[in-house]
DNA sequence: CTGAAAGCGCTTACAG
DNA sequence: CTGAAAGCGCTTACAG
């Protein structure tokens, strides 16, 4: 039906194998056997069959990657720069929306190796990095796992927001995070660099507790006035709806609230966030893929600093 | 290496053959051999090379989607949706970042059809049309192309947000589309429900124009005080972005101007919007692949109505 | 530098 | 209901 590799060897003259390792580019060709078979390819608009080279390597130049939320505009950006990125190196990205299936797929589909966000199980990240080149991104557990990773530490960009803050007489600091409430406490979440300085200051957070929503923030503020002058917000989605909920409360922001986002895709007017370079972390993530599959080692964390937004 | 179909069937003692049949599920086995099979593959943990399986079918059921922009949160929701629905059909989903690697996964990986997203190239449709099943979502150019569309209706929507701005007084409508501003007018965009509307008010879009960013829209305010007092905006992004700096300028939202966005993934405070129900989409969009992988034909076109929303 | 042969893991007629 | 054979389109040793 379509065009084989065997219709361009038979145009170009030459037997199968060699038209097969024009393609691959290894091995030597002669050169004048070579140009017949480019342009064989070409008049016929040929396309190797993927699946047919997969199965004889056993390889596809295909990643499989795990990304928790498409719906925040940081992943969606961050899927956009990996694609491009990956690209490069010509392999394809195929998104998955569950770990078993990134990892079903590099067996199924002999996909070349995953990269993963944001994931933090330690003995699944052990187990897929004994068959599979993996990288992570501002994946949690990673140390021992060995698996390469592109750390986001956080530690200056939020330090700086929180000085700022505290500079601009705002140090009633309340910390709002969905994600956060399930788990015990601040420790180990980004916020932990803004926690810390607090707590060198003999601050506490408003209300001594992680908020889960913003209405949650809002009546607290309404009940004791004065108790929080400065939110940080898991990302710039929340902080917008936060930020937009309190000026119709009536309140002007940031004058008698800051609001601080996460992640700089969408900074309203008045609003502090930080700022996540999507473009550098996927073109890290793409470089240390290559050099983890093609050399082998490689394991080592990759940091990168988001950087302090003030509107 | 990894556990094959031969293994299954020497340990079900039976011919490879028949494990293959008991998998594929078609024709009939005699049901001893069947449970024999199912073990066997249960105790090794075979899966399927999907490589193999793709390249003995010619047919990978993988659906290749194109999506313009993942760094709205609309189509992030909607990836994320089509996932859930198309993997109850058993298909995985690959997001290609441009349209021509989306058609030539159809052939070069075998994949079973395309979604594509806000797509309108007639002469692409027809020809990918020809070949493999494709359902659009939104696609312009449709009619001819002869493929299963789902189309947004906005209409209603738009034409009730319309009448509820001028019956609040807000008459001094303007268009805020950086994507619209290539465009020659109005005309064929989702605004054209308002368009109409007006003219048949005897009403023009104010400085007769499509504003292409936020500061051109805010310093035509300032310039004439007055002449606008409703902003119809492409998405919900560009929308809370415009409503934060209006707010910052002193404009109370709605009072003084009404910010109307579209999508329903970001709506503050104060502004309005149309949702739109990605998971409805996805779910009816698997639906119509199906139908039109597996009937033939189906090639309707299936309308799905926005809804406005006030806050 | 080149080609004949075997094989990747599965499915699909075809015969029994 | 079951199996031996051929084939999907490519690559990889192996011999020349």
């Amino acid at each position: 039906m379509s065009v084989t590799l065997r219709d361009v060897a038979k145009k170009a003259g030459v037997s199968i194998v060699t038209a097969s390792r024009v393609f691959n580019g290894k091995e030597s060709v002669k050169p004048a056997f070579k140009k017949k078979v480019f342009d064989a390819a070409k008049s016929l608009n040929y396309t190797p069959n993927l699946l047919a080279r997969g199965l004889a390597k056993s390889n596809l130049k295909i990643i499989s990657v795990y990304m928790g939320e498409l719906e925040n505009p940081y992943f969606g950006s961050l899927a956009t720069n990996l694609a491009k990125e990956f690209t490069k190196y010509s392999y394809e990205l195929i998104i998955c929306d569950s770990i078993s299936k990134t990892l079903e797929l590099n067996r199924s589909l002999a996909t070349s190796g995953s990269v993963l966000v944001s994931f933090g199980k330690k003995e699944v990240l052990e187990k897929i990095t004994e068959t599979h080149p993996v990288v992570g991104i501002s994946c949690t557990m990673t140390d021992n796992a060995n698996i390469p990773n592109i750390d986001l530490d956080f530690k200056d960009a939020y330090t700086e927001l929180y000085e700022r803050a505290v500079y601009s007489d705002k140090d009633k600091i309340a910390f709002y995070s969905p994600l956060l409430r399930q788990y015990p406490h601040l420790s180990g979440s980004k916020f932990i660099h803004v926690y810390s300085a607090m707590k060198r200051k003999g601050h506490t957070p408003a209300g001594d507790q992680i908020f889960a929503d913003d209405d949650a923030v809002i009546s607290f503020m309404e009940l004791s006035p004065g108790s929080i002058n400065c939110v940080f917000c898991e990302n710039d989605m929340q902080a917008a709806r936060l930020h937009g909920k309190l000026i119709k409360k009536g309140y002007k922001v940031p004058e008698d609230v800051i609001v601080i986002g996460c992640d700089g895709t969408l900074v309203l007017d008045g609003m502090w966030s930080v700022k996540i370079d999507t473009a550098k972390i996927a073109a890290k993530a793409a470089e240390l893929f290559r050099d983890h599959a093609i050399n082998g080692a490689s394991n080592g964390t990759h940091t990168i600093k988001p950087e302090p937004i003030y509107k």
